[in-house]
RNA sequence: GCGCCCGUAGCUCAGCAGGAUAGAGCACCAGAUUCCUAAUCUGGGGGCCACAGGUUCGAAUCCUGUCGGGCGCGCCA
């Protein structure tokens, strides 16, 4: 990156100076956290550009009363070059008046910095890992796991551009009893493919009808050969066959979301190389596994319960409800124990963990984390570890719950969705709200090109932009950043909002939120189309004017930046940023 | 019985590590198009932020409890 500073940085910078000098000059004690101190805009502009909260923040843990501290602040603040004037308000927010010429530079900074604008070294390089989908190779994508794989996605890349080395990763369940069913399944639909009628599909095997090609690859294959054999001299093959005809449909399906891991991490090959036995060793070492036997469990009868020995995790030293087995009685291991193993190998590689889940997995949460945690303990080093639950999705057709699919017969594929409605939509839609909160997804709206869809907004803040300078190169006028003085108050509103972006993406990065991005890009859309109006009432405000190349190339290029800002918002979204609607 | 998530305008949702007078879209009402995309914009009405306590300079935001909705509880995955 280049030596171009925003004002987001900019201003971090120069307040961090100035509590320094503070604390030389012992009017603040040196140390104090800053970590809540920030430098945003006010909610009511007239306020001002920017304010900070330093002062109340500080204030306490320094002794002192806030407006006092305050007047030292924006003294130091008043020197800045940048700073026109500072106003002590209020219980002692600290508001600033930005030098113009300032915001003028941000315009250019943007240009210079294109792509790269709002990146950020916020992350420092850590190593990151996002786990995320990890279904079940039994069958297509559905719709149960789009909103986990959009949430992850744009979660990797919204850390990848606020610094952090991420890996994208998909554990692949290839080794529990749901992969023997496939097995047991695909050989139904591999006797279906030589000929024979295999009638009803049984209950408990796999129904769809998407394994019938892998009933025919492996018939084409094998021939006849495993026809009336037993299961054991066929299941592995079969398994491992299926499994990687599920795995390529399932790559298949998030490649129509545009989603693509780094790794795809294979449990069956994690058991193979004896990872869980160490990993039960060091527990064991540790005191954190002994053989235990666990109670019923409540609010619910399970007909074949009874109470067995176990090796058991101690999850309750770390919060948990209950120990948590990590074999069965027959000695393999439970899911927990194999998932138990994979996370300490995940936290070999990586500084930080993230796991992206759906919230039918909500009980499991407190087991992993307690693992982590003992991990952590046992190394003496922290291994943040974040489990984001992802809420349900309720699909919707015209406000009835929608249920059948084309494809499937029983549920509604990615597939189906992305081919109704796009993926554009479909990943917008699922980051304009808060993963935790359920949602509904009405086809009917959604479909809906203009109104209830906030994509085709902001897309088209994009696109009239990008039309308006097609415009302009019919008529030879082209964008240019070399009279920026002749921008107005309007201009450099919209120049304001757009500078805020840095530290939305900061902000964002920091709470795991990517659904911020998608809001402020729904701000940012809206502040560029009132300013397009106003072109509507006055023509000297419109952006093209032939008879004032100077202004219209500063318009332009006003009108680029914020295209570009768009467009970089966008791509962490994983949205085409579209030049015509 | 226990755990996790949620409760903000008629509806769908934001609210930026506690901040200044709680916002947007839809719907409703009133307006803007001889003009680069009106797929847009401007204005208006509409709120006990579920409820009750607490923490503090300051709470929609943090803590406790109650009520309401969702998800879950295993040697399943």
């Amino acid at each position: 990156m280049s030596e171009t500073k925003t004002i987001h940085a900019a201003f971090a910078a120069h307040l961090a100076d100035v509590l320094d000098a503070l604390e030389k000059e012992g009017t603040l004690p040196a140390g104090l956290p800053r970590a809540n101190v920030t430098v945003e805009p006010p909610r009511d502009p007239s306020h001002g550009d920017l304010a900070t909260n330093a002062a109340m923040v500080l204030a306490k843990p320094a002794g002192t009363n806030p407006r006092a501290l305050a007047a030292g602040i924006s003294g130091k603040l008043e020197e800045l070059p940048e700073v026109v004037s500072t106003e002590i308000a209020g219980p002692g927010f600290i508001n600033l008046r930005v030098a113009d010429a300032a915001w003028r530079t941000e315009l250019s900074a943007i240009a210079a910095l294109a792509g790269d604008y709002g990146r950020s070294t916020m992350g420092g390089s850590r190593m990151v890992n996002v786990e995320y989908v990890s279904a079940n190779p039994t069958g297509p994508m559905h719709m149960g796991h789009c909103r986990g794989a959009v949430v992850g996605d744009a979660l990797a890349s919204l850390l990848e551009f606020a610094g952090y080395r991420v890996t994208r990763e998909y554990y692949v369940n290839d080794a529990g009893g749901q992969v023997d069913v496939l097995a047991r399944s695909a050989y139904l639909r591999y006797r279906e493919a030589l000929g024979e009628d295999i009638g009803e599909i049984p209950a408990g095997l796999y129904p769809g009808e998407y394994l019938k090609p892998v009933g025919e690859a492996l018939a084409k294959e094998l021939g006849g050969a495993y026809l009336g054999k037993p299961e054991e001299e066929w299941l592995v093959l079969f398994r491992t066959r299926a499994v990687a005809a599920m795995m390529e449909m399932i790559r298949a399906d998030l490649a129509l979301l545009g989603i693509h891991h780094d790794l795809f991490s294979s449990e069956a090959e994690l058991q193979a190389a004896g990872k869980p036995e160490a990993a039960e060793k060091w527990l064991r070492e540790h005191d954190l596994v002994y053989d235990g036997v666990l109670e019923a469990p409540k609010g619910k009868t399970i007909e074949d319960w009874e109470p067995v020995e176990l090796p058991l995790f101690r999850s309750t030293k770390y919060g948990d409800d209950q120990d948590r087995s990590i074999r069965k009685s027959d000695g393999k291991w439970t899911y927990f124990g194999a998932d138990l193993a994979y996370h300490m190998q995940k936290a070999q590689t990586a500084d930080e963990l993230i796991d992206i889940w759906g919230a039918d997995h909500a009980g499991t949460v407190k087991r992993i984390k307690a693992a982590v945690a003992a991990l952590s303990e046992g190394q003496g080093k922290v291994i943040p570890f974040d489990v984001k639950l992802v809420q349900m999705v309720q699909l919707l057709r015209d406000g009835e719950p929608a249920k059948m699919s084309k494809r499937s017969g029983n549920f509604i594929t990615i597939a189906d969705m992305v081919e109704e409605v796009g993926k554009d939509v479909v990943r917008f839609t699922m980051l304009t709200r808060k993963p935790e909160a359920q949602m509904d997804f009405d086809f009917a709206k959604v479909v809906e090109a203009s109104k209830e869809n906030p994509v085709f907004y902001v897309q088209y803040a994009h696109a009239r932009i990008h039309s308006t300078l097609r415009k302009a190169a019919i008529e030879g006028l082209a964008p240019s950043g070399e009279h920026l003085d002749l921008l107005g108050a309007e201009e450099l509103a919209l120049v304001k909002h757009a500078a805020q972006f840095p530290r939305i993406v900061e902000a964002a990065a920091a709470a795991r939120e990517p659904h911020r991005i998608a809001f402020f890009l729904g701000d940012l859309a809206a502040a560029f189309h009132g300013y397009w109006n106003l072109g509507n009432d006055d023509p000297s405000k419109r952006f093209i004017l032939t008879d004032q190349p100077e202004l219209t190339g500063a318009r332009l290029f006003l009108g680029q930046q914020i295209g570009q800002v768009v467009k970089n918002g966008l791509s962490l979204l994983g949205v085409e940023a579209v030049e015509e609607l």
